[in-house]
DNA sequence: ACAAAAGTGTTATCCTTACACCCATGT
DNA sequence: ACATGGGTGTAAGGATAACACTTTTGT
């Protein structure tokens, strides 16, 4: 049972050294009936883009997700699939709710589906099948830095924005959405343009960042005045972009400067 | 083993009516590792409290908290605990963290003081050992309306003010911490004074309020305008207060604007 | 009369909003 | 020349902050 497990282990949770070396790998050395869930966002093209896996040789979509070791903080664990899912060392990453609804994750799903993967473990269907509580963890990600890959369980693991996400198994519907609405509450203490904007960016494209992310649009004149006033940007040369328009300038976040306004409230957008 | 357990879990946990006919109760019926704590904050004397437990027979304190049934879902286990401990049936109760650091509850506990507690039940201790995830929810309440109850572990069962807080068990103390740091965050979007305040209440408590929520001075005009301007307040007649000063109107909340104005963002305090 | 606290007023300053205007660029 | 979109300007209205003035009440 051990080395069918340890191999399957390693799938669903690719351990940090620290683990692997103290601890035989199996079901057992992990939290019951708990997980994380990850909701991984990125930006393209205006729009907000949330990964998802598809499972293997099925039409069933979901959020990356996995188990806690009980060796291993919870943060940890979400850590942990981010990085196994996106090759990311240092995402901005952090909890935002608890999913503890007594059937949130009963039907729906026929775990019979895994003996179809090949996947031959020891209990393993017993394990998916019992109540789970998950937690949610929203990561905000440059896309473009991202190197997508799927788990154990699916064969695809890709970007989709958000007006064309697949119809996600159990609640993890629920769990996006409660994850850019805790997003758009706290948009004035995150870091949205570090994270999700590329090095150099235009304030055009920040602004339409934050629309996405308030699903509103903002006038082009008074976001350029409130952002630059923050203090917090860099300006580079112009870029040549080729349109038949006045270039814009490009601009790049003065970090440290970012870092201590973050912790205190600074503009608001509403 | 069944009528012992039956006993100390009514004490644990006084189940629903609908759980208690469908269910043995005993250790196995929940979820293991896993619990809810619950910061029940009220006001008074200008200050807030939280309510917290007195050990029996020890100078241990920890915050109120339980397990959740497999039967139920978490929020209704956070329910139940601020029930039991208030009697309260209508409470403003909402989910801020989860803690799910791996040595949270280890250390610090000498389990072996329950056996002085006259509970036997096979397997208790050990299932206090075991490694706990929890979940914070807050409460806020009306104070005055509030019957503290000890649980099972407990022979005290009181409001203490922030400042003079016992020290708590595990990471009890960081729990509200965290707790009340998420108020001062969503205050605007919170029903701050119509669940910490009596029916009828001044402005100047209104803003005392405020100030102990956002530990900081307010100027007491500008709140004034402020505050009236949301237009959620229903002026009584003047209080005679017997002070040697010009007495306050009284002030009650109309609870259908109050609704209404909470689902947008409103007047804002930084 | 006086102190104390309530209720209300005043003013300068800042922020927000909704536009308008000019500039650079490629077709 | 002209359309397109960037950068900046402006003026009205609203919100904020600091403080002043008046009113009520018990001692």
């Amino acid at each position: 049972m051990c080395t069918n497990n340890t191999i399957i282990i390693s799938y669903i949770c690719t351990m940090d050294d620290s683990l692997k070396t103290n601890h035989i790998l199996s079901l057992e050395n992990f939290l019951p009936g708990q997980s994380v869930d990850c909701v991984i966002i990125g930006y393209e093209n205006h729009e907000l883009h949330v990964l998802v896996l598809k499972w293997k040789n099925l039409n069933i979509w979901s959020l990356p997700g996995g188990f806690i070791s009980k060796e291993e903080d919870m943060s940890n664990a979400a850590t942990r699939v981010l990085r196994d899912r996106t090759g990311l060392k240092f995402p901005y990453l952090d909890q935002f709710y608890t999913f503890g609804n007594k059937d949130r994750n009963s039907g729906g799903v026929d775990w019979n589906v895994i003996t179809k993967f090949g996947i031959e473990v020891e209990g393993m269907k017993k394990w998916l099948e019992q109540r789970f509580v998950t937690t949610g963890y929203f990561a905000l990600v440059d896309l473009n830095e991202c190197n997508p890959q799927p788990d154990f369980l699916s064969d695809r693991c890709e970007w989709k924005p958000l007006k064309e996400l697949p119809e996600l198994i159990l609640d993890h519907g629920l769990i996006i959405k409660k994850a850019l609405s805790h997003i758009k509450v706290q948009v004035n203490y995150l870091p949205i343009g570090i994270t999700l904007l590329p090095e150099l960016f235009t304030m055009k494209e920040l602004q339409k960042l934050y629309e996405a992310i308030l699903d509103k649009e903002l006038d082009r004149g008074n976001f350029q005045r409130k952002m630059l006033k923050l203090g917090i940007f860099i300006r580079q040369e112009k870029q040549l972009t080729g349109a038949a328009n006045k270039a814009p300038y490009l601009y790049k976040f003065d970090k440290v400067k970012y870092e201590k306004i973050l912790e205190n409230p600074h503009a608001r957008f509403n």
